[in-house]
DNA sequence: TGAGGCTGCCGCCTCACAAG
DNA sequence: CTTGTGAGGCGGCAGCCTCA
């Protein structure tokens, strides 16, 4: 399990010490995929007043007492399609600090226990008094206020308030932008809200289009004289293309899709595979891992996918943990900038900058914050899908983004080859499967999971 | 040189399917 | 019980070859 910056002296969180002192915890908003109400029940006081976050399969929005002190909401999905995937935790503290907490494991035993997850936590104090926030201006605070409408939260607290807590240390939603310091957070908070998202302003507040901003934003956007290499790690695959494996790449790289999106459908078919890196572990890494076959119930990847006629096959590499024979259920994505071959020169990269493509945005390499990073690491809820990043349509005037599941994660700048090495929770480098020796875990194929179909 | 036919490319239509 | 996309099938068209 990989932490916090300033936490990485400690190799490990458990759940209890994240969520501690658990008598100090006033009121808590909590979300994931998969739930023990009754495991998690006892994690907090029972005076605390918690708003469970929680996937409906039938898709219909609701809230709903559940236990004492506890109401279970679950967001609107289209159709009845998608997930409600997210996973994090804000603790409100009876001292006023907020605890924010994103990470890749769902509130159930085994996720904490027998297979690896990633958590990002950072502690927020109260500010001694409220200050206006500027409704245009979006960073962390906004994105997570976004977030907690998007997954219903809003009636639940509501709820709260009229009834038996009108003291929450949170009034309103839109009390988070104003009540506390966000200041030293490093982190942009990147989320996928399900559904069709049209225009910039909403397209570039979601998904993948929301990474791209968040990397110009941060001075992340790949330098013109490097090319962008990514390791996406994940526990799912999802029907990858090369349209939207570019498509994703073109948003990885920090550049707006402007830049492609009224080019014919036809070319874009035909365009090359980008330098992505797949990783998904193999059949026989799961055999050999601790738990053998049967631990091997959180990977998803389907024999037609996988033989598919497009299939990437070629961009597949090997998971394997660092930290040992344990499967992951971590999910990043990692951004490592590598000299183009026959790359321009130190001197000739600061004329190419100011002559080469960058579009609207201003910010992206500005400033004291240019201390030009080496990449840059996603972590969270989503894997490396289609339905969890959303897929691109429309024109380049009036986009539109759809987003099957409602996904969160967190973006981090990072700094030096070092960096990378310590955030990355598998092997680097990741070897690349041996065509004819080396095939994904397929779950349905396994005799651990004969009922599958 | 012109008619006819073969071939490959492109665009259009329909259908199936999406993920944890 | 969405919306968008890729695959696959089909027809039109341009280009080229062959034969009279």
């Amino acid at each position: 399990m990989h932490v916090d910056k300033q936490k990485d002296t400690r190799p490990v969180f458990r759940l209890t010490e994240i969520i501690s002192p658990k008598e100090d915890i006033e009121f808590a908003i909590v979300s994931a995929f998969c739930w023990n109400f009754a495991w998690m029940y006892q994690m907090f006081d029972h005076k605390t007043a918690v708003i469970a976050v929680d996937h409906n399969p039938r898709g219909e929005a609701s809230i709903k007492a559940i236990l004492p002190n506890w109401i279970r909401t679950t967001p609107f999905l289209r159709g009845g399609f998608g997930c409600m995937h997210m996973k994090f935790m804000l603790l409100f503290y009876k001292t006023g600090r907020l605890r924010i907490v994103v990470s890749t494991a769902n509130l159930i035993e085994y996720d904490w226990r027998d297979i690896e997850n990633t958590v990002w936590v950072q502690d927020i104090p109260k500010l001694p008094s409220p200050v206006a926030a500027d409704p245009k201006q979006e960073n962390f605070a906004s994105a997570m206020v976004r977030v907690l409408h998007g997954v219903n939260v809003a009636p639940a607290l509501a709820n709260l308030l009229s009834n038996d807590h009108p003291n929450l240390p949170l009034q309103r939603i839109e009390h988070l932008r104003t009540h506390w310091d966000w200041s030293k957070v490093k982190a942009a908070l990147v989320p996928s809200i399900a559904g069709k998202h049209e225009g910039w302003p909403k397209v570039i507040l979601s998904g993948h289009t929301c990474l791209m901003k968040s990397l110009q934003d941060m001075g992340g956007k790949t330098p013109p004289d490097k090319e962008l290499v990514l390791e996406c790690q994940g526990s799912s695959v999802g029907n990858y293309s090369t349209q939207w494996l570019n498509e994703f790449y073109c948003s990885a790289r920090g550049v707006s899709a402007q830049t492609w999106l009224d080019e014919k459908k036809a070319r874009r078919a035909k365009l090359p595979f980008p330098p992505i890196r797949i990783l998904f572990p193999t059949a026989r890494y799961v055999r050999e891992s601790v738990l053998g076959e049967a631990g091997g119930g959180t990977m998803f990847c389907r024999r037609n996918q996988w033989a598919g006629k497009n299939f990437p096959r070629e961009l597949f590499h090997q998971m394997k943990s660092k930290r040992g024979r344990v499967l992951m259920h971590s999910k990043m994505v990692l951004g490592t900038f590598r000299d183009k071959r026959g790359g321009l020169d130190r001197h000739a990269r600061s004329a190419a900058r100011s002559d080469s493509e960058d579009e609207d945005d201003a910010g992206a390499d500005s400033g004291e914050k240019d201390k030009r990073l080496v990449g840059w690491v996603y972590v969270g809820s989503h894997n490396f899908t289609p339905s969890a990043w959303g897929t691109l349509s429309g024109s380049a005037f009036n986009p539109t983004l759809n987003i099957t599941n409602y996904e969160l994660g967190v973006v981090l700048p990072l700094h030096s080859q070092e960096e990378i090495d310590r955030v990355a929770c598998w092997e680097r480098p990741p070897e690349k499967y041996v065509s004819g020796r080396d095939e994904p875990w397929i779950q349905s194929e396994s005799a651990a999971f004969v009922e599958e179909g």
